[in-house]
DNA sequence: CGCTGAATATACCGATCGTTATATTGCCCT
DNA sequence: AGGGCAATATAACGATCGGTATATTCAGCG
């Protein structure tokens, strides 16, 4: 590959790179493009050649992260049978994703839990829908194979949601997230939604 | 009461309106000065005369709803017994509270699960800190009266805070709450937390 | 009446915002 | 060698930001 292409790229890919840690910190209202240029080490003019603006960069960040992230989900949902094991591998999953690089929970989970950001209006609500139907689809499957009690799948896939996210969202906040985020709690999750509280 | 201090009132409590409509729908940092008092009707010494600085305004009016919300949590949970009846009530009291006026689930949850604003650093924990240990209060009881199964109570807390704020935070966001957030859906959540979801 | 002090308005401050016109560099192709 | 083009920098644009110096209004009170 030519060295202007591979040395374009990795200018792009640092804009990206300080983008989602500063975006993922205070989001996209707060952080000023004078911020995310300065850490990446290069002009203003550097960041208009390659993203149209400052809403083109955030929404690229947010589709790059989504795609993959739902991507991997999506893998190891099919690599796996039964409704117990496939929520099981969900959670473990997530967690790991998030082990891997919190920023990217950060960012999703914040910003879609965040205050509305106007300029990506509708955009957040396509990419998350693709997941729920993903948990909603695993909800049908363990109804029909009477492994869940029949009851709507759209609030199951909610409730199961709500279980999952928001301990990410709240750990990868947190420093050195991986005290929280164990195989342990993830199996306690799993363990809480399907059996409940009480005795 | 004098005129002047009861149309002081008025300005104050009109400028924290209109700063709770805008900040629960954008955030602290999208929204201007310039467009909260434009909302009022007022100019911006107006508003430096009752308020310190943007700052104060918005931490003016997170304690307050935060302090409003955490008193009437408390009072029907002192109100009832029963570990299932008090998540019950609580469940419900906040679905309540939010149909009164979405606005402010909408300020509190999306203040705390969005991005971090650095102005407010450290005090947005204190304070969802005292309803968590509210939650954490009833899962000790509920254990010791064995209507629960002997787990960690900040698991279970943090569960049920998730299944409780996550569907409160969503759907004070839609047109018509009311659609969604029924005593119906109260008690599948509450029984979602206690019954699980399996057979 | 004239004084005082709270409340509000006009007009502006310097700083920062997102964005761009213009110029320069440096690789690729011929 | 030189044209062409992607990539980057210097410097600045107008708009808006949070905040304020100053002036005016108005009510209460001696």
């Amino acid at each position: 590959m030519k060295a202007s292409r591979s040395s374009a790229t990795t200018t792009r890919e640092k804009l990206l790179d300080h983008a989602l840690t500063l975006f993922s910190d205070r989001g996209y209202a707060a952080v000023g493009i004078r911020e995310i240029i300065h850490a990446a080490g290069v002009t203003q003019p550097t960041l208009y050649h390659h993203f149209k603006d400052k809403r083109s960069l955030f929404e690229e960040l947010i589709r790059q992260h989504y795609e993959v992230s739902q991507e991997q989900l999506e893998q190891v949902v099919a690599a796996n049978n039964g409704c117990e094991s496939r929520l099981q591998v969900m959670v473990q999953s997530s967690f790991d994703f998030c082990l891997a690089d919190p920023r990217i929970p950060r960012l999703m989970f914040q910003t879609y839990y965040g205050p509305r950001i106007p300029e990506i209006d509708g955009i957040l609500d396509s990419l998350t829908d693709r997941r729920f139907q993903l948990v909603k689809r695993i909800m049908v499957e363990g109804i029909h194979e009477k492994c869940m009690r029949p009851r709507d799948p759209d609030f199951l896939a909610l409730t199961f949601c709500c279980l999952m996210d928001q301990p990410l969202n709240i750990f990868s906040r947190r420093s050195r997230p991986g005290r929280f985020l164990t195989p342990a709690l993830a199996t306690e999750i799993v363990d809480q939604f399907l059996q409940g509280a009480s005795t």
